[in-house]
DNA sequence: AATTGTGAACCTCTTCACAGCT
DNA sequence: AGCTGTGAAGAGGTTCACAATT
């Protein structure tokens, strides 16, 4: 479990609303908005204004009673808790149909997550150019961190492959996955993984379609 | 909140953890395995056992003490609870970078999602083909939705757009929406929204590795 | 008057522990 | 003997409600 600098604990749930604070601040200072109420950060997330400032008190203090918060300040405030306050280098592994999508994301880029190496294992994909950047030889993964100061990994193979990749990174000191293989990876402590599975989605979307109506209330209905 | 069959209210958590339970049993049946435990399938997902039971127990009693579950028939009482025992219509709106990578993604299609109508308002993409689909309009959408029978939309559209396809999507009678737009958007009642937010999870990451020292201890240190 | 920050209450989810079944 | 199914306990996360502050 991460721990804040005050000492509490912070779950992922809160992780994953402090993202979302950060776009709605940047939303909102877009439109000259220069204070926000924890309420309207609520409202344009469907949370309540209660479990925004929750949120926020395990990091410090960052409103003023009776205004707000100044949305500059705590825009700068999370972004420095979430350390996207600078540029994290990221390496991809595996040039197939996603990976090439996420080399030129957009989203990845203004958050401050720059694609700086691109692997594969794939004579025929070693040497091509996507999105302006080469794809390299997997084979020589430990140079390639090393040169591209790489901090964080996007893992998008074939799920076969994905624990040995994640192994011989692990090896070349990454500590931070974002894996797109449909398999729970094993990693030593220290090491964070991230699981990003689209059908899980789409089978949680069939769950809900498929279970929408009420339980039956009395037998002989 | 989604309720199963036997009247309990199932979490979030809950059917994640069915889909990955699925592929466990999957993996299992083509390596051999014709039985498993609760502490295998936990295992195989970093989890535990106690876990895996109660989460199956919400929907019935699937396996036999002192032997564990049938891999098979488990599989297939899984199958009908996700409502994944037969094929869903999805439709794509955004032939971008991130939505034409989808359109021939082997994981949606292993699991029943067949994507049969891909849309976008911009003409230089409409009339073109991507994995063998062609591109139409997003104004033909009620047309569209209707002939291709669609019953889940996935929105890969720039943020200022996704309420808006969302909204006339809900117009079409179109229930449930996984959404890659970095927004919250608004939907009616027994309408399911899941986000899939790649960013938030590289966000994550850079938390966990900007935070993962434990605090101080003492003042002094 | 408005809004934050937070302890306490509440609720939900996970784990324990063991009776019950094969 | 081994493993499930489940009520109860425990842990964790959310909401309430109000004192504190501007």
């Amino acid at each position: 479990m991460v721990v804040s600098p005050n000492g509490n604990k912070i779950s992922d749930a809160t992780v994953r609303r402090l993202s979302k604070y950060y776009r709605s601040l940047k939303y909102a200072y877009d439109r000259g908005m220069r204070t926000i109420s924890s309420q309207e950060l609520a409202d344009m997330n469907t949370l309540t204004a209660a479990q925004v400032r929750k949120d926020l008190s395990f990091f410090g203090a960052f409103g003023r009673r009776g205004l707000g918060y100044y949305v500059a300040d705590l825009q700068r405030n999370i972004a420095r808790i979430l350390g996207i306050n600078k540029t994290w280098n990221v390496a991809l592994v595996g040039a197939g149909n996603i990976g090439r999508a996420l080399i030129d994301y957009d989203q990845f880029r203004q958050q401050g997550f720059l694609m700086k190496v691109v692997l594969d294992n794939d004579p025929d994909k070693i040497g091509k150019v996507y999105h302006g950047i080469e794809v390299r030889d997997f084979a020589n993964v430990e140079e390639e961190v090393k040169k591209g100061k790489i901090k964080i990994a996007i893992v998008a193979v074939p799920a076969q492959f994905a624990q040995g990749v994640v192994d011989r990174l692990v090896e070349c000191k990454v500590r931070a996955f974002l894996n797109f293989a449909p398999i729970t990876v094993q990693v030593p402590d220290g090491v964070f993984v991230r699981n990003e599975n689209m059908a899980i989605e789409l089978e949680a979307l069939s769950f809900a379609l498929t279970n929408r109506r009420e339980p039956r209330r009395t037998l002989g209905e």
